[in-house]
DNA sequence: ATTCATGCAAATTGTTTGCATGCAA
DNA sequence: TTGCATGCAAACAATTTGCATGAAT
């Protein structure tokens, strides 16, 4: 994951300015490898900046993504922002649907062409849900499928089936 | 995928009343193998049922996807609703990226447990975007990553590396 | 006849935009 | 000092809710 610093250099870098917002908004995600939504974000913020205004957290939001800083997903509950991986090879993702921190995994499944040949195929995701080492230790997840936890879209989430 | 008589049975079944606009949505959902956005579904009802109102048609959706004869997936510009697949084996999906036209596909990538033992693994997602043959010939999407479709989430979008 | 489905209006929430002021460079 | 960042207000979009009426059972 990028660090602060290195957050801010490539902010600098782009020309943007690094106000005290930015500073802390790259405190924040660098120390945090959870997903956050802008609420979040705008709570935390709000904490050290009393007249803090959301549309402020969403430009900003915004133009960290656009410069990559973030990554952007959405799940049901709406958009979230993570910091950007630095691994610069191909990668997939665990989630955690506790903590959400995710955890990259090198492995991927995308090493076949299409067998059908139906598809011409453009991307792919291969993501992973479950529970870290330390919330099953903190939480007693060992019973899984609670459905407690937040998770990315629906789809295909009905468990037919096992893993 | 379910046929409108299915849906219209599986409705009624759990005590749903079969009003004139929920067949027309049971017909719309099954003959329709992509995804529909809230509003398409509005438009499209809008134009047999003049005085048709919003919030019923999130209403029903709503309902249908609680019956499970819909599924929603979050995509980045919002939820949108498709007829459920009745195939009961796990399976995955290639989706395409022009007509959004899903095909399922029973290539399952999660056979092996968490090689790094670090998670507890309660689901997974696996999808494949690409452009499904008819829409290969119709727009000649032969250069591949064009932007112009919708995507699903941006996570690890940003192309580094092949597949 | 009963109960649920619908339309209408309004409330809620999430997100974006225009503009004047303030601060980083 | 100059232009971008911020706060404020307002616009806009997506979704939900309360209530009275109408239709399916």
């Amino acid at each position: 994951m990028l660090t602060k610093d290195e957050i801010i250099a490539t902010m600098s870098a782009q020309g943007l300015r690094i106000t005290d917002q930015r500073k802390t908004l790259a405190t924040l995600f660098s120390e945090n490898e959870g997903y956050l939504s802008p609420k979040d974000v705008y709570e935390y913020m709000g904490k050290k900046y009393s007249g803090l205004s959301f549309d402020t957290v969403y430009r900003n939001l915004r133009v960290m993504q656009d410069l990559g800083v973030l990554e952007q997903v959405s799940f049901e509950d709406g958009m979230k922002f993570k910091v950007s991986c630095n691994e610069h090879h191909h990668h997939h993702h665990m989630i955690c649907l506790s903590c959400q921190k995710t955890l990259p995994i090198s492995f991927c499944p995308m090493q076949m062409t299409d067998p059908t040949d139906q598809f011409q195929i453009v991307e792919h995701k291969f993501e992973i849900f479950g529970y870290c080492k330390d919330c099953q230790q903190k939480n007693g997840h060992t019973e899984s499928k609670s459905d407690g936890g937040f998770r990315q879209t629906s789809s295909h989430t009905h468990s037919h089936g096992g893993y």
